[in-house]
DNA sequence: CTTGACCCCGTAGTGACGTACGGCGTTCTA
DNA sequence: TAGAACGCCGTACGTCACTACGGGGTCAAG
């Protein structure tokens, strides 16, 4: 197993070492193995951990919900929390796919509508997209 | 139309009227109409709009984002540069929408691996969901 | 015609998420 | 075996997106 140094994985990841470090305080990266030295020893399934929560919270999750989703992945607790867990956040990932659906339509219309040249004239109904009632 | 002052918008909106003045400031709302003594006077469309915003905050949008999403529906600029933004930003969403229904497909497994009692025991892999190499 | 709720504005403070700094030890390489 | 490059840690600073404050004007109920 070749373990990386908190360099290595800082350049392969595009995230700043300090990210890193940061992220070890915060719970979202488990304490790495140490060299005698005491340099930070890393695993390279780290690397998709990283980019998991890199993805993660371009979707809109905080730190906190990306720790909670990464405590499924690692195990941490019994199955019926798993479960109540897992089953949240299903509902929130569904109603943010269903806005981002939205936006989806109402973008592919305007892309459509403004082919030609001059100004925009139609309205162009990206608000409604996201006018349903639903609470988070 | 019934003008509501910044209060009602702001109990009706579920934000703060400071958040409602910041918005004003950062551009995402336009100014509204004057009383004779200068109270903000908004027409009932503000409502959409700001929630407009909040739901694309919650899917990731940062406040720049959202004022080019609504430059869009606010027909500034011209067609091309309309279609121009709007074509990027479909772009973004895709990949949004993407890779919220990998997580998707994580989380459904692991409520229904998880349906018994006791510990979790297969791996749930939901950092893979994440893995590929999309770049935004 | 006062009192309490509302609004104005500018400015300062807060919390989440990083990012930088600085003084020190370690490791690699010419 | 020097010296550059890297890593350690604690702490301070920066940005984004609010949120609160404070001193003042406005408006409506009693």
């Amino acid at each position: 197993m070749p373990s990386l140094t908190v360099g290595k994985v800082a350049k392969a990841s595009g995230l700043n070492i300090e990210t890193i470090r940061y992220y070890e305080r915060d719970g979202l990266l488990p304490p790495p193995l140490r060299s005698a030295a005491g340099y930070r020893l890393y695993q390279s399934d780290t690397l998709d951990r990283l980019q998991f929560i890199r993805r993660a919270k371009h979707l809109g999750f905080s730190l906190r919900e990306i720790r909670d989703l990464l405590s499924l992945q690692d195990q941490a607790g019994s199955k019926s929390q798993a479960r109540k867990l897992a089953a949240g956040k299903l509902q929130l990932v569904n109603e943010k796919i269903r806005d981002l659906q939205g936006i989806r339509r109402a973008l592919d219309k305007m892309v459509e509508q403004c082919s030609g040249d001059g100004s925009v004239s139609s309205g162009c109904p990206i608000i409604q997209t996201l006018s349903g009632d639903a609470e988070s």
